[in-house]
RNA sequence: GCCAGGGUGGGGUAGUUGGUUAUCCUAAGGGACUGUGGAUCCCUCGACCCGGGUUCGAAUCUCGGCCCUGGCCCCA
């Protein structure tokens, strides 16, 4: 038999109801919001990604020669491509962009719980917008993503400057060197890595950082710094906001296009992958041969999002199944119609099974059963069946279509 | 790339001196029944992840691979 490849997985229509139901709502919330739809293509050239990301990266894609021989991946995320999609026919739109996907991205990486080879990302970017105000529109926006999804989460917010404070005038590889164990929160490898530097008062000061729980205690630690009142403004709006999240100073990228605020979601019910969100303020533009314009975005790992979510209860709109003599059959096309063009989901049997085992197969896929036969011809009403309480009553097609949708219509 | 545990009908289980796999539930298809059958009864279909090795004989022992689950690494 052969197997799907690796990391890759079937949803069935069950899956993909829920799935569904989770993306719209995450897309109804960006549009209210005023972030409009885009889409790029599902492959890109390679060096998109390594302009953006470096070399490295490149054993992590599903990268490839066309027959054209031009060097090709499929994407690895969306960020990139919308930003080239910017330089290439943005540029004169009116600012701020306001523009939101949900695409499926593609990673050559070892698969376990919340990480597939295949996975979704929903996000947004803002762009043209340099201000405390557009930070705060974009965490305002995701903590608004997450809720209507109905996710548990914890939003931690950061700022990228005081921490670049305190590391200014080491070597840009040793910043990259203690970024990376503070990403790893491994304060005990750092603390051995910096003592052998003689550095043991910034491994203080990097950890009184990390316990900052608002930015008057950042700028007790680091002094008064340029971003200062932009770091302000943008915390004092989430507060203002009532929401959720927790200031963490300790968030470290050690990527140069980011160039603020940062924030990261997590999910608590996950394993070891269990960040479903990571956004921040970033210039990538330039990188490829745009102006250098200021973009701030997140993106949503749509699968962890759904295995957080776990079981979730499904209320679809009412089925209905026509079942028929053999005599009624033209009729129970014709009722069919009227239900379809009502706005009632309606199956028709296609097995040429006699009336009970028609309905035993309703009664399992469906909600309502139409019964037509030589009496419905004659009277030219039908019988509709509720296939829940077993209770059925003689009526006009009409009086039929309206009760059914009562419950819901697609 | 590394570590650990796994893979038996569609789903769940059992299966060691190596000997025709089995069982339960359920689903599916067919039949009986032909205006309620959402029932009952009968029948059918359907699996040892793949490949090499050992063996008269492998689900079982062995080697390799693939895939799944969790963790490490990475995480744009």
């Amino acid at each position: 038999m052969l197997q799907k490849p690796r990391g890759t997985r079937d949803f069935l229509p069950e899956e993909m109801e829920r799935r569904r139901l989770i993306e719209t709502r995450m897309r109804t919330a960006a549009r209210r919001w005023g972030y409009r739809e885009v889409c790029t293509p599902i492959f890109e050239h390679l060096e998109l990604f390594t302009m953006k990301s470096g070399e490295g990266i490149i054993n992590e894609m599903y990268a490839f020669e066309d027959k054209g021989g031009r060097e090709l991946t499929l994407r690895p995320e969306i960020t990139a491509a919308v930003m080239r999609m910017y330089v290439n026919e943005g540029k004169v739109l009116p600012k701020p962009l306001r523009w939101c996907y949900f695409a499926d991205c593609f990673r050559y990486e070892r698969p376990q719980k919340g990480r597939y080879r295949q996975f979704w990302q929903f996000g947004v970017e803002l762009i043209g917008a340099d201000t405390a105000s557009a930070d705060a529109e974009v965490i305002l926006l995701a903590d608004a993503v997450l809720r209507t999804a109905g996710v548990a989460f914890d939003l931690h917010v950061g700022h990228l400057a005081p921490m670049k404070h305190l590391l200014h005038g080491l070597p840009a590889e040793e910043q990259r060197e203690i970024m990376a164990y503070l990403d790893k929160h491994d304060l005990a490898g750092l603390e051995e890595r910096l003592g052998e530097k003689g550095l043991g008062d910034l491994f203080t000061s990097l950890v009184g950082l990390m316990d900052c729980r608002t930015p008057g205690e950042v700028f007790a630690i680091t002094g008064d710094l340029p971003e200062r009142e932009r770091i302000e403004e943008t915390f004092a709006i989430l507060d203002a906001q009532g929401i959720a999240y927790t200031a963490d100073f300790g968030i470290a990228r050690g990527l140069d296009y980011y160039t603020g605020m940062v924030f990261e979601v997590f999910a608590p019910n996950l394993g070891a992958e269990n960040q479903i969100l990571g956004g921040g303020a970033y210039r990538l533009a330039h990188l490829f041969g745009g102006d250098d314009v200021a973009s701030c975005g997140f993106a949503i790992g749509f699968d962890r999002v759904m295995v957080s979510l776990g079981e979730l209860l499904l209320e679809g709109e009412p089925i209905a199944g026509v079942v028929c003599t053999p005599e009624a059959r033209a009729r129970a096309l014709e009722v069919a119609r009227a239900f379809r063009e009502a706005g009632i989901r309606t199956e028709v049997d296609l097995m040429e099974r006699g009336l009970g085992a028609q309905l035993s197969h309703a009664a399992k896929t469906a909600d309502y059963a139409v019964v037509l036969g030589k009496r419905e011809i004659e009277s030219g009403r039908v019988t509709l069946k509720n296939l829940h309480s077993g209770e059925q009553q003689e009526m006009t097609l009409a009086d039929a279509i309206a009760e059914v949708t009562r419950f819901g219509t697609c």
